[in-house]
DNA sequence: AAATATTTTTAGATTTGTCTAAATTTTAAT
DNA sequence: ATTAAAATTTAGACAAATCTAAAAATATTT
């Protein structure tokens, strides 16, 4: 089957959004579309003829088993293109969003498979975020949020949660990427901010918002 | 200026009719685009009223110095795209232009500067088209079609006149590819068709219609 | 449980790009 | 120079995706 760039982009944004909450309902999704509730009402009626959709009147709706592979096939197309652009274009990581938005809705199956095995299977893209395989399989990694870890443990950051430009924005300031070494050296109970030391830098600080969006891992 | 991928293709459509022909006219047009001349005739107004076409009722049309910049940049991208296709992805020549129309109205001027980079700024595609560089300029080479070259000297494929699928298996069929050694040796005057001498390969004929769509170019 | 607020849906309009069928203009033929 | 043929444009309709405003259903508050 083939799908519109606004179904298609509609089906991920209720895949992201039941990842968090399991079920979706509208002025979320129309918030995080940047549209109106009516626009989302329609389209339900459109995904839901379509079998992509769960959903019922007023009651909530979640992509059925058919959705859920639609919205990964773009996930893995959108992270795949953020890779290349990252790895391949020398892109900063912060400015590639944007371009696999449109670049996720290129249809061709054999350039997506090409693309991957050019870029050598990558398992996570360049927000660390899990690249699914082409039969929707997500590969797993023990994850923790920063306000989570042992004091003095230095850890990797793997992800980070929000991706809004003024987060990453941040990040880079403070001269965090994927793969920097971390370790907490204290929480101050006050307003929930932690002292970290970040590889070859001075300790500093930071939010307890802003560490809650830093994922990392470690070693046992 | 921004514009639409419907906008784009006519602009694009118009540009390589009008390479030929001078001027273009509704039927021809609508053929090229395998829609309907009611269809052009819409879509010419929107054009002539963002300027990028001069165009009277009745009278055939020609794009603009403004138009033609526009189709340049779309061609630009659609020839880079075929070169990473076929390049980097290692997809046949002759599979690469269904995904290089759907590539080429990723809208990023940015991606498009990082990819020319990232593809060693080529000045010609996998077919022998040449690349419009950033600002629109065509690098040129000394082209001719096989029909009109002396007997018995050797010449090289440097690009293909049409490049329909059947034109494209043929050439496959008779390991014709670009920078492929040719040399006529003999002209049959009943029919046009051309004795050739492919590299390393028997002695062949070809009508005079496949001759004339193969381009090559010979020092001196 | 009634009143109020929130959420969701419907009804009807708009824009873009397309279509068919009919009318108009231009070109070609007698 | 009429007439016939071909090319082009207009008129009016349609589907997709969106919108606003109003109605309906659900949730919350007192």
């Amino acid at each position: 089957m083939n799908f519109t760039i606004s179904e298609e982009n509609y089906i991920k944004s209720i895949y992201h959004l039941q990842q968090q909450s399991g079920i979706v309902n509208t002025n979320s999704l129309a918030a995080q579309m940047h549209t109106r509730a009516a626009s989302v009402t329609d389209m339900l009626k459109k995904l839901k003829n379509k079998k992509l959709l769960q959903y019922e009147r007023y009651k909530g709706f979640k992509l059925s088993e058919t959705g859920k592979k639609v919205a990964l096939q773009v996930v893995r197309k959108h992270r795949l293109w953020e890779f290349f652009l990252v790895e391949k274009l020398k892109f900063d990581w912060d400015k590639v969003h944007a371009i696999a938005e449109e670049l996720e809705h290129i249809s061709s199956d054999e350039l997506v498979q090409r693309l991957d095995n050019f870029l050598g299977n990558p398992s996570f893209d360049p927000h660390g975020d899990p690249i699914p395989d082409k039969n929707g399989r997500i590969p797993t990694i023990n994850q923790q949020n920063l306000t989570n870890i042992p004091l003095k443990k230095t850890v990797t950051v793997s992800s980070v949660g929000n991706q809004a430009p003024q987060m990453l924005e941040m990040l880079k300031h403070y001269n965090i990427a994927l793969g920097t070494q971390v370790s907490v050296l204290n929480k101050f109970e006050f307003d929930g901010s932690l002292q970290i030391k970040i590889f070859k830098q001075n300790p500093c600080i930071i939010s307890e918002q802003v560490a809650k969006n830093i994922f990392v891992h470690y070693a046992e």
